[in-house]
DNA sequence: TTGACACTAGACCGACCGGTCTATAGATTT
DNA sequence: AAATCTATAGACCGGTCGGTCTAGTGTCAA
């Protein structure tokens, strides 16, 4: 086999690329400033990513996704009850969040907002993102006894609360918001009485 | 009095301003393009605006702020129930969204999530904004006799489905996430049993 | 008529943008 | 040793960035 062992330069590019995305969106940094990040060159970027910055936001985006996906899945697997694990899911975002300064949010969300329909290629990247991560909350909540529609229904809201939780944070650099929000979501399907 | 009156090359640059951070954010728009589509040159926007591109964007800001603040209070003076109220608000917003073609979100979480700490007059504005808002969505609710704390949860919450739903909304191109968002919102909101 | 002032107009600037190109180093294969 | 290929390295490019500066225009007061 020995595939093409490339010693770490792609990945810490995507690391770069991931990093302003949290901070401060596609647009908001210069190649310059990420490659000097990243400790690499320009031929580098080109070599890896031949679409260039584009591509490289979108595989920073997948890789996002995948790990967390893989978050998720272990945080359910260990957390059996999807309400609790929502809250420890909302309480890590806010902890590194709020570790950063509150700098450092969702990369996902930002470049969410900053895409135009010529952007095609990162419009699907994150229209896929989305849909699996409410998906992967919908199955959980389904096989904790939830209706489908119902299901779907409270993940689009947690995802909601997730990032709409993280940017009144953020803009606030107070963790207060999103914990208000989480916990009053929380007690809310806690209380609801059944229909 | 007869206050200067500008024949509105003001009110057209912050137009302008307003309808690119809805679509793009602030820098994803160049000051030439921006001026093209207000129809003035370079000279004129830093006649209004010395401090160029950001303090116009932060007039942008406290305009928007200063019409959705409008458009809520007389929503709740016409609309007595909160979660009516909440309803209507969301489906308007759902609603300009959907007709741009899920080009135009809300112009504060753009900038909110691009702002960078080098940008303390944007971002006390968005601070500024976002607490307002939640503030007066409390207050409504109180008036409607929820405790303060539970007010507050409840705004916070409202606010986080707003921001969180039109994102899942612009990625999708489709209104459903944000649809689904709400309606599990306003569900849990009324279908909660007392303490 | 003249001066003052608010506003419009756009040429112009250096800096930086994303992207291309050539050169070369190192490892592997033959 | 020669050839090949992946990966690194950075000079260089035209274009655009946000911002400055000078010139002109219209309106009003004196």
């Amino acid at each position: 086999m020995t595939e093409t062992t490339t010693p770490g330069t792609r990945e810490r590019l995507i690391a770069a690329m991931t990093d302003a995305l949290r901070r401060r969106g596609l647009h908001g940094i210069g190649l310059t400033e990420l490659l000097a990040q990243a400790g690499a060159p320009k031929g580098v970027l080109y070599h890896h990513f031949p679409g260039g910055k584009t591509e490289l936001a979108v595989a920073a985006i997948d890789d996002v996704v995948a790990r967390m996906l893989r978050g998720l899945d272990s945080l359910l697997a260990s957390t059996p009850d999807p309400m609790e694990a929502t809250r420890r899911w909302m309480a890590g975002a806010t902890a590194r969040l709020s570790d950063t300064g509150f700098e450092s949010g969702c990369p996902l969300a930002t470049v969410a907002l900053e895409t135009t329909p010529d952007d095609p290629v990162l419009r699907a990247a994150l229209a896929r993102a989305f849909a699996t991560l409410r998906e992967r909350i919908a199955v959980a909540l389904e096989q904790h006894g939830e209706s489908r529609a119902q299901a779907q229904g409270i993940a689009a809201l947690i995802v909601a609360t997730y990032e709409g939780g993280l940017l009144q944070a953020r803009v606030a650099q107070s963790s207060e918001p999103i914990a208000q929000a989480t916990q009053t979501l929380l007690s809310l399907l806690a209380t609801r009485r059944p229909v």
